[in-house]
RNA sequence: GGGCGCGUAGCGCAACGGUAGAGCAGUGGCCUUUUAAGCCAUUGGUUGCAGGUUCGAAUCCUGUCGCGCCCA
């Protein structure tokens, strides 16, 4: 019997998937294989050998008695308690080093809590059994050891392997990352680096560099403090329609996808908004939703095509009182999650201490720029100040996109410390409502820390004439092409007329906020699998159509 | 969308117009307290892809694919 040298890849002619060990009996084109790397050949070897030895390579069923902490621990506490006996355990985990030294060998398993050294010895085993683990186990298997703890002269809590077996074999070989102390300081070295293979390949990624495991583990913990503190706060979590006929909530290009039975087009939500405060005419008070957001735009180290949004809405509250609940929360997340409200950002010291500090978008931008924007009721009038002051206009933009403009060129930048700009142009914010005796200015405010923009509130518009009227002059406004022309969501305005109560409403970035809590300055570094342009199985070496396109220039020479 | 940069062995890297290299990983051997274990030997490459310049291209040029950074 030969080892398989491939595994078997399967391209479906229905959809052009490449899928492994599909039936390829019901499909018409040639099975594509994929071939093994000689690393890889050497392993599927190795496999073969142990079957024939009559040893299951992937058996059903596992043993742990601890994991490599609480074994640790075990050997600490019966030392403490002057214990004569050794405890004795059972440990899981991946391979992570091995060290062959003759008739003993040492190695590291490492489960998700720790790593562990494990001590295998030919008095102990036999010659035939270390033999076997030396030949035929490698970095990344997965194994079970079982046997008494001990230290060795260095000092390190150890298990004295009296039985090992195989619980999973790994056939590709994950990056070595070996760990070496200088200085007292972890160096790792030829660690999987190359941020295409990290996110293309995150299992690998995440199987060999542990701090990436905790970027989301922090995150988990962010989530999980937003919730509590909403929670105990009496707000409801909610789950709302993901695929919608309309879409709202924010200026935005939908994903257009399409419900084959009722032969209806729908889209992928942009925000939660409209839905949310649909719940507030239900007599809900205060309600919120954590979920995924997916917007059909460009892709940067901000922006990932789908990414996690908080939104709450709060009956009887205004903007402030949702000021003052952003800073109250950010702060109880940050205790949580950090254990302090001070943290590093790339390179910043932020301090998330309430009050953050406030600034008015009029005053702030006549600082910045030493234009008032109260005097430039217009988008013409606007434009002319701005190149009068040396500033670089877009053509055509609404007034409120030139402010818009600004506040990101001039304001947002500087926004290190936490920061309120509130009072923002009417055009810009269709669902916000209009601070009383300032009609061309509306109640909504959006937070900054470290230059970035992290959230966005507003009182929120309830009156359904007012509603229906912006949703009008938005479509005036935008032009048919404009991707943030919206449909008027007529149910939305029916569900308002039935009487919405005064709410202010607020929405967060989960992803920006893990960023700043986990010192990362890429999106990609907080997304567990994010979108990357689309590559061969192999995630290496396509070639695309690039050949045609190159070929194409000789073949019009030779006609 | 624009500018700049990168793409070499499984991984992290070197060679920057003149025969593609070393380390780790792998393979064979020695080794009973190692921890990037050590020592000896050794396998592994169509330099992302396609063209071009040249006696000669990983290296220079063009295109293309992918990624990163900056800008829009």
């Amino acid at each position: 019997m030969h080892p398989v040298a491939y595994i078997i890849m399967h391209i479906c002619p229905a959809d052009d998937i490449i899928c492994p060990r599909v039936n390829t009996s019901s499909c018409t084109r040639p099975a594509m294989p994929h071939e093994l790397n000689p690393l890889e050949k050497q392993r599927l070897e190795k496999l073969e050998r142990l079957r024939e030895m009559g040893i299951e390579p992937y058996p059903n069923r596992a043993e742990r008695t601890h994991t490599a902490a609480e074994a640790k621990a075990a050997l600490e506490a019966a030392e403490a308690a002057g214990e004569a006996e050794a405890p004795r355990v059972t440990v899981a985990g991946r391979l992570r080093a091995i060290r062959p030294m003759g008739k003993i060998t040492f190695a590291h398993i490492e489960d998700e809590s720790d790593r562990l050294q494990l001590f295998f010895q030919a008095n102990t085993l036999g010659k035939e059994r270390l033999k076997l683990f030396n030949k035929l186990f490698d970095l990344g298997d997965f194994v079970q050891a079982s046997g008494y703890l001990f230290r060795t002269r260095t000092g390190e809590i150890t298990v004295h392997v009296e039985d090992f077996r195989m619980l999973a074999k790994a056939i590709t070989p994950l990056p070595p990352a070996k760990d070496e102390v200088v200085d007292g300081k972890v160096v790792r070295h030829a660690v999987l680096a190359d941020p295409e293979t990290r996110y293309r390949q995150r299992y690998a990624d995440l199987a060999v560099n542990p701090e990436v495991r905790d970027i989301f583990r922090t995150r988990a913990k962010i989530v999980r403090a937003l919730r509590d503190f909403l929670d105990e706060r009496g707000f409801l979590e909610v789950e709302t329609p993901i695929l919608q006929p309309i879409y709202g909530g924010a200026a935005a290009r939908p994903f257009v996808t399409y419900h084959n039975q009722l032969k209806q087009q729908l889209y992928l939500r942009i925000s939660f908004e409209l839905y949310l405060k649909r719940l507030l005419v239900g007599m809900f008070e205060k309600v919120y939703e954590i979920g995924r957001d997916f917007r059909n735009e460009g892709i940067s180290f901000k922006h990932n095509p789908e990414f996690t949004q908080l939104e709450f809405y709060w009956a009887y509250a205004d903007y402030q009182k949702v000021m003052a609940l952003t800073e109250e929360m950010l702060a109880y997340v940050a205790d949580r999650v950090l254990g302090t409200r001070k943290f590093t950002w790339q390179g910043h010291e932020i301090d998330l201490n309430p009050p953050w500090r406030r600034v008015e978008l009029r005053q702030g931008l006549k600082e910045a720029t030493g234009i008032d924007i109260a005097e430039h009721p217009d988008a013409a009038s606007l434009a002319a100040a701005m190149q009068a002051q040396g500033l670089h206009p877009k053509p055509n933009a609404s007034r409120g996109k030139l402010i818009d403009q600004m506040v990101g060129d001039y304001l947002e930048p500087t926004f290190i410390q936490p920061t309120f700009l509130y009072d923002y142009p009417r055009d810009i914010s269709p669902l916000a409502k209009a601070k009383p005796g300032d009609p061309n200015t509306v109640e909504r405010f959006e937070g900054f820390i470290g230059g970035m923009e992290l959230c966005n509130a507003f009182t929120e518009l309830n009156d359904p004439l007012d509603q229906e009227a912006r949703f009008l002059e938005m479509g005036r406004t935008y032009a048919a092409d404009d991707e943030e022309r919206h449909p008027i969501d007529e149910d939305y305005l029916r569900a308002m007329r039935y009487g919405m109560p005064p709410n202010g409403g607020f929405g967060m970035g989960i992803d920006r906020l893990t960023m700043l809590f986990t010192d990362k300055h890429s999106i990609r570094e907080v997304i567990l699998f994010p979108h990357l342009r689309e590559r061969s199985a192999d995630g290496k070496a396509a070639t695309n159509g690039s050949e045609g396109k190159a070929s194409a220039p000789e073949e019009g020479g030779e006609a």
